[in-house]
DNA sequence: TCACAAAGTGTAATGGTTACGATTTAATGA
DNA sequence: TCATTAAATCGTAACCATTACACTTTGTGA
């Protein structure tokens, strides 16, 4: 699965046109082996373990870019900015549970705009909706999750 | 109208305990005044022209107290974060339209967790759900909108 | 292999937000 | 009314995430 996915985010690199460095590889290698929330910061340091001179250019650079070719998802939490690898088995519209405590994701086939007729005069051109709690696992593990900050 | 939200408002700061300093007797105002989102850097903007030495320090804190006291919402855009007047008629749970044009919000009495159950394994906390797009008057308007920075 | 545009590096700047000791002031009650 | 005092403000600096940019390196296609 990992594979895969990470396969298909260079695929689509390549399809954009990019070069793929060896810092772009890695990126990709971070999202695809650690499947959960990863800051700018958090990529950063685990790269510049590697690449010695990293910098943070390179990071943002990449980020904003995947995100922007639909390899990568950003969620805008409370203590800031997180990417993910975008769902792979969802390629067409949906939204997430996100779990506060381990921030896991669960993609969400359904999506409020199908219910919801707008006024006759609004043009709506976006939206956003996300559901926050805590997964199974998350809720039998008994330790306090009432601390959590909460995410936007 | 004003009038009346402005009492509310500071009802509610009484009522908490809060201090009616003459700088939140302005934030107050402004939001009042100018029923329409505002950064903390206009709300800082505004009140310098008035308070000579006034700190950042005061607005930040009075802003996110308002917000704490559900006097203020906070809005997550693209380009950064901004505040504006608690919607007044609609104490209860509801969500928004935001024109992208005009920054115009429109209350929307339509929840999508009434018409949506999560898996039974999952203990929901929060949820986010916001509409963009343009509303009748701006859309109207045939300035190119097309331009226009989406918000998060 | 070569040429060159894309990408990365190193560093500084920017912008929003928070922190904090010193000072001022709103609210309380005698 | 006025003294008290905790809350709020001020002035300034620090913090943090992000962006900018001139220069260097490197992936890619001919």
């Amino acid at each position: 699965m990992e594979e895969s996915s990470a396969k298909r985010m260079i695929d689509t690199m390549i399809r954009y046109g990019l070069r793929m460095t060896e810092q772009r590889r890695t990126i990709v290698r971070l999202f695809t082996e650690a499947p959960g929330f990863l800051s700018a910061k958090e990529v950063y340091l685990e790269m510049v373990a590697t690449y010695k001179g990293l910098s943070f250019d390179t990071v943002y650079r990449n980020l904003n870019v995947l995100e922007k070719l639909g390899v990568l998802e950003l969620f805008r939490f409370e203590d800031g900015n997180k990417f993910k690898a975008s769902c792979s088995n969802h390629s067409h519209h949906h939204h997430h549970f996100i779990c506060l405590a381990c921030n896991g994701v669960y993609p969400l086939d359904y999506c409020p705009m199908r219910h919801l007729k707008a006024p006759d005069h609004f043009k709506v051109t976006k939206h956003i909706f996300e559901i926050y709690g805590y997964c199974g696992s998350c809720r039998n593990n008994k330790t306090d999750q009432s601390r959590h900050t909460l995410p936007a």
